[in-house]
DNA sequence: CTGACATTAGTTGTATGCAAAAACGAGTGT
DNA sequence: ACACTCGTTTTTGCATACAACTAATGTCAG
């Protein structure tokens, strides 16, 4: 079998669509995309090097998302939110992470807590490196890994995808090292109280990393 | 104005698009489309008497959603859950609706206590009248209620989503006219916590409620 | 100078055509 | 008789072309 050294990622020939999706979620959950920026389909199309079919389905599916709006027959421009919104997104979403994290420390297993442990160390890294946006992708595994925790995809998916429409605004809280390593250090504490295994205390510890995070952001929007 | 007499439902002439995935999405939580049935883009583009650009659009969409599941290149199929997924799905509700019900009683005002109220009052008129598909959607009326009252669109969005999704599943358990009335029972025990106004006691009997609708739906299926 | 209106440029929504990949089936060899 | 291979057919994915609508710009009347 002559397959290409690729690290265990197997990508089976990505289409298009798929690639500029997972591109443009990517720029948006970075905030490199702001938020209310309008998506000029003809302009991706170029862009990416391919017609504007792909680029339009890519748009649907991040609109049904909810990471972007699409007005009538007015484009597609990033979801923007005023603070009364960003607060209610943030409630929700407050109530998935805490519940998420209820539910895994009731069924943590070694693998689990592996991967938190190997997100979080990669978090820690990027941190003192400065190095933001690797943090911004460690801090989304670390997540992703205690979503996964839980053993329930459904709840790991609902729960991503609000961290993915949240993600442009709390990119803007991380702007300097210090914020990074601020940021590592609260994940400690939050898991020693996930791994103590007693729900209650898991859900208190997420409700409190959570309220101080959106807390920030609100400052920050 | 020669416009059709559309009842107050403006629709400013609606995209093909929009028109396609509103109505796939209507005959799957109906039921009328079968879990695992896959949907051709060019019967569908002949059906619904357009090109496969918009199906094409609505299906996307639609998976995004996770109605529908879309192989690499192997089309699109009505998402199927096995028992062990289905367990998964209801355990994600559970905790979106008990989320709700603490959330709602905490908030409840006039207006949502009298949505609430009417929309169980037109439970038990369908459920007396033995009448499924009203009960059906009075049911659902109910459960939005609820939604709404949480003064959070996000919430009542994620819950009234995995509603849509588990439909199908749960609408088998309504066979009976006592069944009906079972329900109808069941909601009145239920609104008399909520308007308790005490969340955690709203929260638990919205626990207890889903816990018992997923039983029963779990053994129908 | 301001407001309304027409025109025009630009962008979105839809249709059609084409190429590639997968399902399907026939035929052949063991 | 069974399995494997090769060719056909169906279907998806993408590109391009065109139509419909929006928004902006410029013009003209008051």
């Amino acid at each position: 079998m002559p397959d290409d050294g690729d690290t265990g990622a197997e990508r089976p020939r990505l289409s298009a669509a798929m690639r500029i999706e997972q591109a443009l979620m990517e720029e948006i959950s970075a905030g490199e995309l702001a938020p209310g920026e309008r998506l000029d389909e003809a302009r991706l199309a170029t862009r990416f090097g391919a017609s504007r079919t792909p680029v339009r389905e890519a748009l649907s599916r991040l609109t049904a998302q909810g990471v972007l709006v699409q007005g009538e027959r007015r484009g597609a421009f990033v979801a923007a939110y005023n603070r009364e919104e960003l607060s209610q997104i943030f409630e929700a979403m407050h109530e998935i992470e805490a519940a998420c994290a209820r539910i895994a420390s009731q069924r943590l297993n070694l693998l689990a807590r592996s991967e938190i442990e190997n997100a979080q160390a990669a978090c820690w890294h990027a941190a003192e490196a400065g190095d933001r946006r690797a943090f911004l992708r460690a801090n989304e595994a670390f997540h992703a890994a205690i979503y996964r925790a839980t053993g329930n995809p459904y709840m790991a998916e609902i729960a991503a995808e609000f961290r993915r429409r949240t993600g442009p605004f709390r990119a803007r809280k991380f702007a300097t090292r210090d914020d990074l390593l601020a940021s590592a250090q609260s994940h400690d504490a939050l898991i020693a109280d996930i791994f103590s295994e007693d729900s209650t205390t898991a859900s208190k510890a997420m409700r409190a990393h959570m309220t101080e995070s959106f807390m920030q952001a609100l400052r920050a929007n």
